[in-house]
DNA sequence: GTGAAAGCGCTAACAG
DNA sequence: CTGTTAGCGCTTTCAC
């Protein structure tokens, strides 16, 4: 068994309070005695009990990170930087997995609650009133990324601003035709509980603006699950040469290796573009156009964004991290 | 703020005890009493405090998972199976990162000590006498991943047996040399805090040993950081037809990548295995030959040994987990 | 079946 | 500068 500061105190023939200012650098205490009781704590091995010390101030020192999953590279880029900053503040990350499941999601809030972390850090899958109230009564300092949920704090890239962007990248090309491909929308519920597709929803909006804006243009909006076998068939009906903007590289790649199986040569018979600039892009063939979005550094914000809303420092409700666009082969 | 024990006792006009009774289906109690405590609780919105609890129990229901970088699919794959199955035994886990940086496992080992986990889940960077017993002192169950440490329980692969029966199927493909690429090995430092690269090095022996016994086969190792240039001029030298086999994806990626730029053709000049089978490989054209490990398989028995260890059970001091080879294009 | 009380290890306010 | 003490919220043992 590990001492304890009390033991400590009868060893130095000091009290609690002491042996507590000796260790935790409080003011207060000669530094001949404090000294001699951090010597006694190295000789034993005092190890401190973050638990009692947790109870004590009222304060974890920990945060709960919760995802969908970490075998995506998004969540797990994400994770990563996120777990970094906190640490370098002295916090530890409670990183925690939903697999989309809103039950889990539900238990999993309420445990990390339990567990009385100092602040969260979330990728929200539900939306709605009764849902934003249940977030709220947790009393707990939260930061969201990528999906916003109105009144919280929340980090991602200006997704309408992206797409639009995107768009007009693609029409420079020299496309004439357009078409969006972004499945979640399929997901789009209503009422409360329904999944929270709003980044989704703003990339959208963006691409539409562009494309009723510029009405030479013609564009069509995929959100099936089949929306590989339907761009295939769009491809070989083979009027215009069409390019396919996808709402994440998660699809760009299926899409690419779909075409691949059918014969379809990209960008010769349909030009492609991603979203996300995932980091595995680098080994695909041909390097596939995409739009960086520096998950990192929005991991990072998030962290240091909820540092903030933790001491009560005010901080934007919205905050846009940097993104660009990485030309590739496939346009 | 939330409610506690206490006072839903005078609420109740219980004592502490009988509510802890009610709400925690200890018995002792008539269910009567429990009922109505246990509405009572509901109404006012009671959240159990784990902290208290941890700090009573003598139990903290958080487990550390420590690794070197989620960014690195390996990792992120595993922490995810680590944080599933934990969960649904009630643990949550601290997952959190060293950056291969010893210094900062030392202090992250000895921060999620404080923090009284009451497990360790790790892929230990360094080996060495010092380095155990400091593990030891910390007296709390571990399981590793991968590397072995002596003395403690850990899951992985028979790297020795899957490299010796790649080999095989290598040479079976019609290959007569074979060049194993293990980039890791060159970090083989001595004495304490040296990196711990036992899994690759069983895996050099496994190939080493198939090679050895089948004398009519040629063999090299490549271990520099330079390999995939190396490798591009043995290509070139073009003697013989070789084959290299990846003591990981990452470097079978990197490989294929710059054979690609300098336009050497897998398989047709060159044959190509790697080990992993990381999920990216279903997007690399040509579907890149490897040995399956089933890492959620793995993060998964880890816990689960873990949690055996915590309970006091007997566990093997050494898990395998079963592995396959995966047809691909590239041999 | 229920209550009272002594911890768990640390912190912080107050006295001296 | 140092000691004392009352918590933090929950668990657990022992009486009744």
């Amino acid at each position: 068994m590990a001492i304890t500061i009390k033991e400590l105190a009868e060893i130095c023939n000091v009290s609690r309070g002491t042996v507590d200012r000796a260790l935790n650098g409080r003011p207060g205490i000669s530094g001949a005695t404090r000294e001699r009781i951090q010597q006694v704590a190295r000789e034993y091995h005092y190890r401190p009990h973050l638990i009692a010390s947790s109870l004590s101030r009222g304060k974890s020192m920990s945060i709960g990170v919760v995802v969908f999953d970490l075998k995506n590279r998004f969540f797990s880029q994400m994770s990563n930087a996120i777990s970094l900053t906190a640490r370098s503040h002295g916090y530890f990350t409670y990183i925690s997995v939903t697999e989309k499941d809103i039950e889990s999601e539900k238990q999993i809030l309420h445990n990390l609650a339990s567990r009385r972390v100092d602040g969260l850090i979330m990728l929200p899958i539900t939306q709605g009133r009764t849902y934003i109230r249940e977030l709220k009564e947790l009393e707990i300092p939260i930061v969201t990324i990528g999906n916003q949920l109105p009144g919280i704090p929340h980090v991602s890239i200006n997704d309408f601003k992206a797409a639009y962007d995107s768009a007009e990248y693609i029409s420079r090309a020299g496309y004439k035709r357009i078409c969006f491909v972004c499945p979640p929308l399929r997901k789009k519920g209503t009422g409360n509980g329904r999944l929270n597709i709003a980044s989704q929803d703003r990339r959208t909006q963006g691409f539409i603006h562009f494309m009723k804006k510029n009405g030479t243009l013609k564009y069509e909006i995929l959100m099936g699950k089949d929306f590989s076998s339907v761009a295939v068939s769009m491809v070989r009906a083979g009027k215009e040469k069409t390019a396919f903007f996808c709402s994440s590289d998660v699809y760009a790649l299926e899409l690419l290796k779909y075409f691949r199986e059918t014969g379809i040569s990209v960008p010769k018979d349909a030009g492609l573009m991603g979203f996300d600039n995932l980091d595995i892009l680098t080994f695909i063939n041909p390097r596939i156009t995409t739009v960086s979005t520096s998950i990192e550094e929005a991991g990072k914000q998030a962290m240091e964004t909820l540092l903030k809303v933790i001491a009560d420092e005010k901080v934007e409700k919205t905050n846009y991290i940097p993104f660009q666009i990485c030309p590739g082969e496939t346009l």
